[in-house]
DNA sequence: CCAATTAGTTGTCGTTTGATAACTAAATAA
DNA sequence: TTATTTAGTTATCAAACGACAACTAATTGG
C-alpha cells in the first residue's frame, strides 16, 4: 500500500531523532572539547580497542586528519596510543583514566535525561519501545 | 524492569540513525551548497512560510550568521525574501522555482534511497514499521 | 632483497562556522 | 511622543574542519 506515507514517517522521524540528540548532547558534551573530539572519544569510549583507521572509517575522516586530533586529545591527556607489538605501524588508541572517566560521567549525565523522558512509561510501554527499537534497527537503520 | 538494557538500546539506536541518514545525505545533498545552508533550505522546504527567527529557533543558530546564510543562498538564486505587509520589520523566505527544483530532486533522490531499504519489506512488516516509527516518536523523540 | 603497500605524521591551505558588537528600521508601550 | 523592544543587517574575528601533498617507518609480496 502506501510506502509513499512510510516515507513521510522516516522524514520526520528521523529529524526528531536528530533534534533528541543534538538536545541531549548539547546539555551533556563537556565544554572543554570540540564535537569531532567529542564524537572520536565516544568512538574509543564503546568500541575499543580501536586504531586510528577504524576512527577514519567509522567517522568517514581522512588519516590526517584523525591523526591530528588524536594529538590534540593527547595532549588534552584523554588517550593514549599503544604500538601493536605483532605490527608495529599499527597502534591501539585507549582513554586515559582521565579520559575514561569523563566518558563515564558524560553517559551517566545522558542517561539521567533518558530516563527522564520515559520516567513516566509503564513496563508495557517500555517492552513496546525496545520492540520497536530493535524492529527499526533490523529493518529500517541497519 | 531493566531500564538500563532500553538506555543501551537508545544509545545504538540513535547512532545507527545518524548513520543511516548520514550516508543518504552524503549520496543526495547538492554539492554547490555547505550542510548548513542544506539545513535551511530543507526547513523551508518542509515548513513554509518562516521566518529568519524561526529558522534561528529550529536551526540554533544565531540571528547574524542565519542572515549571512540566507544571504548567500539569496545570491545562488535558491531563496527569496518577502516582506510581511502586516509587520514590515518582518519578512517570509520563500524558495524561488529553481530552489524548489532542487529541493524536489533532492527529495526523489532520497526517497529512491529509502525504497531500496525496504524494497523487500511485507505488507505486515511495513505496517509494523509504522506503528514502531509512531511509537517511538511519541513516546521517546519528541 | 627490492618494490609496493600499509599505517600513521606533519604542515599548509582555504572554507565553514560560531560568536560578538554595533547598527538600522519598524512596531509597541509608556 | 519618546523610550523600548523586535526583526534583521553588516562587519569582524577566531576556531574548527576538510582536503591535499609530502613525508617516515614498518610490513608484505614477488
Amino acid at each position: 500500500m502506501d510506502k509513499n506515507n512510510l516515507f513521510q514517517q522516516f522524514v520526520s522521524f528521523s529529524a526528531a531523532v536528530y533534534d533528541v540528540t543534538h538536545a541531549i548532547k548539547k546539555q551533556t558534551m563537556p565544554k572543554h572539547i570540540t564535537p569531532v573530539q567529542y564524537n572520536i572519544l565516544e568512538y574509543i569510549f564503546v568500541s575499543p580497542p580501536v586504531t586510528a583507521s577504524d576512527i577514519c572509517d567509522c567517522l568517514h575522516m581522512s588519516m590526517p586528519n584523525i591523526s591530528r586530533e588524536l594529538k590534540k586529545l593527547q595532549d588534552k591527556q584523554y588517550i593514549e596510543k599503544r604500538i601493536s607489538p605483532a605490527d608495529r605501524r599499527k597502534q591501539t588508541i585507549h582513554l586515559t583514566t582521565e579520559g575514561q572517566a569523563i566518558m563515564q560521567s558524560t553517559f551517566e549525565r545522558i542517561e539521567v535525561l533518558f530516563q527522564q523522558r520515559i520516567g513516566n512509561a509503564s513496563e508495557e510501554e517500555l517492552r513496546n519501545m525496545r520492540q520497536a527499537i530493535q524492529l527499526l534497527q533490523s529493518k529500517l537503520f541497519y
